[in-house]
DNA sequence: ACCTGAACACCGTTCAAGT
DNA sequence: ACCTGAACACCGTTCAAGT
């Protein structure tokens, strides 16, 4: 039927083109449109014969982690001889970057629970977490302040990126809802609730503003000047 | 069969009580092992019935967010006449207390799509983000510091608790993996890996110190000495 | 070696039917 | 008025069977 060559069936299903669609699912629909079946109708395939390359769903789900936050590795390698600062301006930006191109995808990788109990999120792999110290300790960093500064810079990319992620996720598609069609201009059901909130009523403008780029500069602004002067007092 | 009043029935079920076995039941397993099917059993009724009074597991969710989030609208409205220092204070500790009484609630509360796009969890109500707002208004902030404030504010807890929160969950079932049985002896499977990464091999007692609650209170300092620095420069 | 059909134990949800 | 049985369209996962 198909072509293929004289012995072998080259194998239509590999671990890394289920992996690749499953994040293009997630990327569409949310986690929430991700299921083995609909991922096996994606890929032309019952969703059975996913099983012999993947675990399972949570195997598949820990695949698509790793897929998103490989490409991070391969940054902190890269950048690892920089100055402390750049080092993590950079991961930042990276880690950043995934949060925007996959804001549908991005909670998955704060959510999840990770391989081990000090691997904080976005960070989520032993490598990463011992670049990132390595490159501190080697700036004069003690121990103590390395881990300090590991665990403020992933609350930091957490509280930031999460709530980024949020918002535009909600403009790809949110939780799946259907858009365009049913209500007509029903902008948001809490709109008349605004009554007892006239500061919100108020502000809303300025609320609705997006300054996540610049809150995003500053905040890590911040953090990089706090760290700075706890290493040197 | 059972005791009842005259006339009419003392209807079984209500919202409230739905709602309140459904937080019960995922504090104890996670938002995985929340079913309508086994919510019910919990209530010892059918599944369908709980349709009567609530519009479905999207609104179930809702219901129980709300639930751990009422609390929080109370604190603050009880707050809102002190110093705007002492009600970010008191509002970021009793949002501290919620992520660790309910660590494998919290999640939701951070993650599921809030009704308006500038509600930020872990505030997700307009009511109290106009209150927010009105204290910090109420002593002098700018409206663009006060929103500014506001940003900073709930990228600050969602980053320190959600981890926090991760932390704890993990300990008490993490994703509803049954522990004690199983595997005797082998603490995380990661460990191996451990080999290419000496940072973390010997840095492994510092990482798995948990000082969540020193980290929370002196973040939260530095976020209000950064706020009361730009309110008055 | 790889994919599939059939099957099992679950989901959320609806609706006519019972009390 | 409130709860239920039966049913529908979905899940994840296993396993013997097909090619």
């Amino acid at each position: 039927m198909s072509r293929q060559t004289d012995r072998a069936m080259t194998p239509r299903l590999s671990r890394a083109g289920i992996v690749d669609a499953a994040l293009d699912l997630v990327d569409r629909s949310g986690p929430a449109g991700l299921s083995m079946r609909a991922l096996g109708n994606h890929l032309g395939v019952e969703a059975m014969s996913l099983y012999r390359h993947v675990h399972g769903k949570e195997d598949l789900l820990e695949g698509v982690v790793d897929l998103l936050t490989s490409e991070l590795t391969e940054v902190m390698e890269r950048e690892a001889e920089e100055h402390w600062q750049t080092f993590l301006q950079n991961v930042a930006h990276a880690v950043r970057e995934i949060a925007i191109t996959h804001p549908l995808a991005f909670p998955l990788i704060a959510t999840r629970h990770p391989a081990a109990p000090w691997l904080r999120p976005p960070l989520r792999s032993i490598e990463a977490v011992d670049i990132l110290l390595r490159v501190l300790l080697a700036h004069g960093f003690s121990d103590e302040q390395a881990v300090r500064a590991y665990r403020g810079f992933s609350s930091f990319l957490l509280g930031q990126l999460l709530l980024e992620a949020a918002v535009r996720g909600a403009d790809v598609g949110g939780a799946g809802a259907a858009s365009g069609t049913g209500e007509p201009s029903f902008s948001g059901q809490g709109e008349d609730d605004l009554d007892d909130a006239p500061q919100v009523r108020r502000l809303r403008p300025l609320l609705s503003e997006d300054h996540s780029k610049e809150e995003f500069e500053t905040a890590l602004e911040v953090l990089l000047d706090r760290l700075e002067a706890e290493l040197s007092p």
